[in-house]
RNA sequence: GGGAGCAUAGCUCAGCUGGUUCAGAGCAUCUGCCUUACAAGCAGAGGGUCCUUGGUUCGAAUCCGAGUGCUCCCA
């Protein structure tokens, strides 16, 4: 045996291990005859780190694919990462400008394409390293990127069969616009921020007369968008301006006024602007009314000729250049605070634009109720169901149309085709497509057609994930889809519900008629010791691999776990992985103990029946202990409460096996240890390395082959679990009953012995008095250990000159040599009389309430009479000690 | 503005279908211990009108209503 170190020491064993594991390819798998159990990860953005959200949620899973490895099933986690068109594309054109002096503009598109690639090569590894120094089992010859060669194929046959089942459309619709990355985007790639803003009280001339009408808005830059002026026509105060023209200011338009029940009069003025180009619900006005459109605005957010004045200059430039020339002309009435909420755009934080532009989108509302049914028939349960139930529904029965074009380059290009004169139409390839047109149209296109510029969003090809990572679209009904499809779980984070879960169940239903995962686990998010959101702008995010390098995998993986309760957001504070270590380091001296044991011999000792069953009570008793455990962190798995399941086995661990077996069984220093206990306590420890593996991974890897010998490719890891045993050979309960008391009994005289002072060092004589002796006589020499007493009697009557103990209806004595403070000890008697006291009233008052008696279940009115009963006789013990006291 | 969730020890939380095995756990705190695996430890202890307020009930931390505070989602 080579000696062990002082503390447990990750870095080396991490490394190690992993690198065995994937050696023996544990978490490779191939389609068998047993169950499968198919995870597959969120796929983490290509150009980012794992943050702490992330880090949660590969946890997670890890614990659930390993322990699902080791109960019997073919365990398949399939990792890899997304494109993320938007910021990738962001990352990679502001790298090329900084390092090379590219400008996008200044590219063809296969060369940016080239570039996007190289840096992708360059940069998408760290990821994949963090995932591994984590110890995540996943399979790793399975990884797979959205814009894999068969992925992309994959993407543009969605798109194409959903086109041609009318799903997917094209049109001039308004649009959320991002002037930074200038694409369009969802409504959900939009975050709404409380900003304090002005609104601005504009006078407009009536047209023909010296009159004026005052509006209010918000954005006086868009002023010369302007094609009406709206009030509402039950306002008295506007009635006479029915049928006149007021002139736009700076651009002098005349515009009609028009009348609308969707202006509220007690809104600003009660007159309303109306900028069809630039505001939804004035767009909608404008289509309601028949106003023309004026696109006052640049895609990159700079005023447009359209807008007459102030062409080129930024909206936000432009709006103090309105407002002055406006104060100027002494149009402007005034100005006044106003709190109002923006959309943001969620990659870049531009300020979003609301635009009109020809996008693509796909029809919502028939796929959305299919995945709305697949959850409310409980064919996908969402966990914690009662927190995010109501949120899905809510969306899924209100979702908008999917705008899913981009005007980007990093991603899969739309495979629609143009002809000179703007007819198109949808195909995989150009071949395919000139046949098409030929068909469609009757004519071969004239000239060559051109493919659509723009790119799809990167969520329309990540919703195809759990079918694509087994080449499900492009090769349905293969082999290994119909193995690991559906899978089992989703764990990811609450707030890609939208994004990313309701649309994966609509792949799902679309294109398997099967929903994509059984479960989904959502995760909460992780914010500071504050409360904060863990975010790049704040730099409260720790970095992962130093969080490993401080404290070792295990220990960040326990961390993280155990302060993360099922569905909550979680407080996430370095010391929790301080906890993890100091835990690592306890299994680790248990360790050294045990091989102590081993190094100071092993002795048969006599196992005369009855001496030997005494001897064994312990372990016994630990057989129970971890049998009860084990059928409670079963359960715990099944409804996902992992934080609770790692708790439990946490203690089980440090109080049960660490504080109170080793302890019972450590023999006398330097003796050698029984045969019997020893193999057990192997057995046990073993059984405790396998419970916590999932969670901990290295650290229990390390310890199994620690403690013995193994053949190659025994393995921690791929050891599977035995069913928990029905019989242990003695009655469970009964046993753990036994050390229930023993434990009590202990931790009362320690107590007793602390609170008279008596040094750990000095030694007693222990005496009981008791109706059941019976119940001492299987632990009595582990009693006498744990408390340092040299001789233990059973007696009738108190002991004069003792300490006095009253622990349920029994009373121990402590008898030494040591002066005694009865002060104190009488103290404390009275104090446990006056609460049995105050008890027994409170039961009595119960039964003595006949409609308690009648109402109440008969066995809750037999307990309340056993607890009377209970008590009666404690108070009687308490009394008699007190007497004993003098 | 619409909807959802939460409120229990200093902190983070557990308490499922109401009844002192229900007022708990882990951290943190305090007091003893350098006891021969572990001071990143051992032994022991203290600490809560279960947000407020009505109601249902023989009985409410638990069920219902109202209020207050916090968080999230949506427009």
């Amino acid at each position: 045996m080579s000696t062990l170190s002082k503390n447990f020491e990750p870095a080396q064993v991490e490394e190690q291990w992993y690198q065995h594991w994937m050696n023996k390819r544990y978490f490779h798998s191939t389609p068998d005859s047993r169950k499968p159990f198919t995870v597959v990860i969120p796929p983490p953005n290509v150009t980012g780190v794992l943050h702490m959200g992330h880090t949660l949620n590969e946890t997670v899973q890890d614990v659930l694919v390993r322990k699902a490895r080791m109960s019997g099933f073919n365990a398949c986690w399939v990792p890899g990462s997304d494109h993320a068109s938007i910021a990738t594309e962001a990352k990679v054109v502001q790298l090329l400008e900084k390092e090379k002096g590219i400008r996008k503009a200044d590219l063809t598109r296969e060369n940016f394409l080239k570039h996007a690639f190289e840096w992708k090569d360059k940069y998408g590894g760290i990821i994949y390293h963090q995932i591994k120094k984590l110890g995540c089992s996943v399979d790793w010859e399975r990884a797979t990127f959205t814009m894999d060669e068969h992925y992309y194929q994959a993407v543009i046959k969605v798109f194409v069969d959903l086109y041609n089942k009318g799903m997917i459309y094209r049109g001039a619709r308004m649009i959320n616009w991002d002037p930074a990355a200038q694409t369009a985007l969802s409504d959900e790639e939009v975050e709404y921020k409380d900003i304090q803003g002005k609104l601005y009280y504009v006078k407009y001339k009536v047209a023909d007369s010296e009159d004026y009408i005052t509006i209010a808005t918000q954005r006086p830059e868009t002023i010369m968008g302007d094609t009406a002026v709206c009030v509402n026509p039950n306002d008295e105060r506007f009635a006479h301006l029915r049928g006149k023209q007021v002139l736009v200011p700076l651009v002098n338009r005349a515009v009609p006024i028009i009348f609308d029940e969707y202006v509220d009069p007690a809104f600003g003025t009660g007159a309303l602007k109306v900028t069809p180009a630039h505001d939804i619900n004035d767009y909608n006005l404008g289509l309601k009314h028949s106003l023309p459109i004026i696109d006052t605005l640049n895609a990159d957010g700079t005023l447009s000729a359209a807008a007459e004045v102030f062409v080129g200059m930024d909206r936000f430039e432009a709006r103090k250049a309105v407002v002055a020339q406006l104060q100027e002309e002494g149009l402007l009435v005034k100005e006044e605070e106003y709190s109002t909420r923006l959309g943001f755009s969620q990659r870049t934080s531009a300020v979003v634009e609301p635009r009109i532009s020809t996008q693509w989108f796909v029809q919502m509302k028939e796929m959305a109720g299919k995945a709305l049914g697949a959850v409310t028939s409980g064919e996908v349960k969402i966990h914690p169901e009662e927190r995010f139930m109501a949120t899905y529904k809510y969306w899924l029965e209100n979702v908008k149309d999917w705008c899913i074009s981009r005007q980007l380059w990093w991603g899969q290009r739309i495979p629609a085709w143009y002809d000179a004169d703007g007819r198109f139409v949808v195909a995989a390839t150009e071949s395919e497509a000139n046949q098409l047109f030929q068909t469609t149209f009757g004519q071969p296109a004239g000239g060559t057609l051109t493919q659509d510029e723009d790119v799809l969003d990167t969520w329309f090809s990540s919703w195809l994930w759990p079918m694509e990572v087994f080449n499900g679209i492009t090769q349905p009904g293969n082999e290994e889809i119909n193995y690991y499809y559906p899978t089992n779980v989703l764990v990811t984070g609450q707030d890609i519900i939208f994004f990313w879960v309701a649309r994966m169940i609509m792949a799902g239903m679309e294109y398997k008629n099967e929903r994509p995962f059984e479960h989904v686990y959502f995760t909460g998010m992780v914010r500071d010791k504050q409360g904060r959101k863990m975010s790049k702008s704040l730099g409260n995010s720790p970095d992962l691999l130093e969080l490993i390098e401080r404290f070792g995998a295990d220990a960040v993986r326990f961390g993280i776990l155990i302060s993360a309760p099922a569905g909550n957001d979680l407080l996430f504070d370095d010391s929790s992985c301080d906890q993890g270590r100091s835990f690592n380091n306890k299994l680790w001296n248990a360790l050294k103990l045990v091989k102590l044991w081993e190094a100071n011999g092993i002795a048969q000792y006599d196992r005369n029946e009855e001496d030997f069953r005494k001897a064994a009570f312990a372990a016994d008793w630990f057989a129970a202990r971890l049998a009860t455990v084990r059928e409670q962190v079963e359960k715990m798995y099944s409804e996902f409460r992992l934080s609770e399941a790692l708790k439990t086995i946490y203690s089980l661990i440090w109080d049960d096996f660490c504080s109170w077996y080793l302890e019972w069984v450590k023999p006398p220093f330097g003796q050698p240890i029984d045969g019997h206990l020893y193999s057990c306590t192997l057995d046990y420890f073993e059984q405790l390395m396998q419970l916590l593996h999932p969670f901990m991974p290295f650290v229990t890897e390390e310890i199994y082959h620690q403690l013995r010998e193994r053949a190659d490719g025994d393995d921690l890891t791929i050891r599977q679990f035995e069913p928990v045993a029905e019989s242990i050979g003695v009655e469970r309960d009964a046993v753990l009953a036994q050390g229930e008391l023993l434990k009590s009994l202990i931790t009362a005289i320690r107590d007793a012995r602390v609170k008279n002072q008596l040094k750990p060092k000095d030694s007693i004589k222990l005496h009981v008095q008791t109706a059941a002796e019976a119940n001492y006589s299987l632990f009595e020499g582990l009693l006498l250990k744990q408390v340092n007493a040299e001789a233990f009697s059973f007696v009738q009557d108190a002991v004069a000159g003792s300490i006095a103990v009253v622990l349920g209806t029994d009373k121990l004595y402590l008898e030494t040599e040591v002066q005694l403070d009865t002060a104190a000890q009488k103290d404390q008697l009275l104090k446990d009389l006056e609460y049995q006291r105050g008890f027994l009233i409170s039961v009595d008052k119960k039964l003595s309430n006949e409609r308690f008696v009648q109402n109440a279940k008969p066995e809750v009115v037999e307990a309340e009479r056993k607890k009377r009963s209970d008590a009666e006789q404690k108070i009687k013990a308490i009394e008699e000690s007190l007497e004993a006291l003098g």
